[in-house]
DNA sequence: CCTGGAGTTGTCCTA
DNA sequence: TTAGGACAACTCCAG
């Protein structure tokens, strides 16, 4: 008796195997399962992976492959055009089904659908599903028909709405006919010459396992003191540190919310913990209904009044902050932990993002591009959608007046500058009167704590007064319309 | 169509 | 030291 013809599995930014609609639904056809992943950096459309990001689809790969192998199975590897290589693998195994979850960046809609639309009238059966999101970034509308455009009444409309799905079981078995494919590491994704990424093998375990360990470990305890501790970059627990691994589908938000609920449920875990950290997936899932009507969230501005901002154009001041070398300590132990771990605490995003478009007047789509080259968890919707709420061009974003204040943002959320001195160890000695604000100090404490100002540490860049006036004040022209010109 | 409340995360000055 | 209000005006969204 001939086995019926295999259904394929293409793995794309769902790099797990529990609660993956795709998977689930190949193995339940009976079919044999060709598990595929195509690493396609050409793609029209599509934004290429930055370093770090490629670092940890390295690793998530491996991990799957791992998984996927102890199901009796094997992760088969190509490179090239995915439409390409999916015929191949679709030839070499005489399957007649794919499925996939899907994507939403426009140049990855459109790759799929005309994919999609070219394997139907063939006959093979093409599905796929919502793997990545809580809900579809169509699917909420609010009273008037269109998509939210705030994020509180989108909470709270989600909230309503939402009925988290059952869970999918961990397929027991996953084996099909097995054909050739590259090694992992023959897609070049791990760094060399040099290899950069020692400081990320330490912080991070990329993988479904890993992504679990995580949200355990979180909703053990910390969960409870989120609201407040979400707020202190210096505690390693003070988050979920989960956004790289939902950005790369080790987990996905229904896990997340179906695990908060239980735990909530049970009694396990506070409600003001619980829900405030649902609301930060949330604001995952609004900066994807912002992306998917604003396919180019990433180059435009949101409000096109920013069309008008005279941004600086300076290169010196771009690659300070980069290096970590501003002057202001909180804004640079920002910028160092995100060079070596590849993350960065959330507090210190907005500090570091608003210190980048406000004091220094550089234009935001510039940190945008490193943060999407540095962060393991770069995301085509959260990294721009974020920028342009801090930078003022966003979607519900943060008044143009408010610009964060570099010391004092130090001195209340880094109160004993532990986070300064993690990542600034030349300003370790400082006392914490001025660990916020090195060029306060007096130069017996300064000598005592064997710190030259210019030298071992930059004076600041711009004084935040006056970076602070500048920036409002170039806020005002643009609203005026622009400079003449 | 109109109305009114509300809007992630702040800063700075004044009393 | 601390608490309160100004900062701007606009758009979103529900009723």
């Amino acid at each position: 008796m001939s086995r019926a013809a295999p259904a394929i599995v293409w793995f794309r930014e769902d790099l797990r195997l529990s609660d993956n609609p795709a998977v689930h639904a190949a193995v339940s056809t009976g079919r044999p399962v060709v598990c595929v992943f195509i690493h396609d950096e050409d793609a029209a459309g599509a934004r290429p992976l930055g370093g770090a990001s490629k670092w940890w689809l390295d690793k998530s790969l491996r991990a799957l492959a791992e998984d996927i192998g102890s199901c009796g199975g094997q992760l088969t590897v190509r490179r090239g055009p995915a439409a390409a290589c999916l015929d191949d693998v679709i030839t070499e195994t005489g399957a007649e089904a794919v499925f996939w979850n899907r994507r939403y960046e426009a140049g990855a809609c459109e790759l799929d659908a005309s994919i999609k639309a070219a394997l139907g009238p063939r006959g093979i059966d093409v599905q796929s599903f919502n793997g990545r999101l809580l809900m579809e970034p169509w699917s909420l509308k609010t009273g008037a028909g269109g998509y939210y455009r705030v994020f509180t009444p989108f909470w709270k409309a989600l909230k309503a709405a939402y009925r988290v799905p059952e869970a999918l079981p961990r397929p027991r078995r996953l084996d099909g006919p097995r054909i050739d494919g590259l090694g992992i590491a023959e897609l070049g994704l791990h760094p060399e010459m040099p290899d950069w990424s020692g400081g990320m093998e330490t912080a991070w375990m990329p993988g479904e396992a890993g992504a679990a360990a995580r949200l355990a470990a979180f909703l053990g305890g910390p969960v409870d003191q989120y609201p407040e501790g979400r707020d202190r970059p210096a505690l390693t627990d003070g988050t979920s540190a989960l956004s790289p691994h939902l950005r790369f589908g080790e987990v996905g938000p229904a896990q997340i919310w179906r695990a908060v609920m239980s735990g909530m449920e049970a009694g396990r875990i506070g409600e003001d913990g619980a829900m405030k950290f649902l609301s930060e997936i949330v604001w995952r899932e609004f900066s994807y209904v912002l992306l998917f009507h604003n396919p180019d969230l990433a180059t435009r501005n949101y409000n096109q009044g920013f069309d008008h901002m005279t941004w600086r154009q300076d290169d010196a001041a771009l690659a300070a902050w980069q290096r970590g070398r501003t002057g202001y300590p909180v804004v640079d132990a920002g910028m160092r932990q995100l060079w070596q771990t590849g993350w960065m605490h959330n507090r210190v995003r907005m500090i570091v993002a608003s210190f980048l478009t406000k004091h220094l007047l550089i234009d935001w789509r510039a940190g945008e591009a490193w943060f999407w080259d540095t962060l393991v968890d770069a995301d085509p919707a959260s990294n721009p959608a974020s920028w342009q709420w801090v930078a003022g061009s966003g979607a519900d974003a943060a008044p143009y007046f408010r610009v964060f204040n570099p010391i004092t943002q130090g001195q209340k959320f880094d109160a004993d500058g532990a986070y300064v001195r993690r990542w600034c160890p030349e300003l370790a000695g400082l006392p914490d009167k001025f660990i916020h604000a090195p060029w306060m100090a007096d130069d017996a404490t300064l000598r005592a704590a064997g710190v030259v100002p210019g030298t071992d540490y930059p004076e600041p860049l711009v004084e935040h007064a006056r970076g602070r006036e500048r920036a409002l004040a170039a806020y005002a022209q643009m609203k005026e319309g622009g400079p003449e010109c």
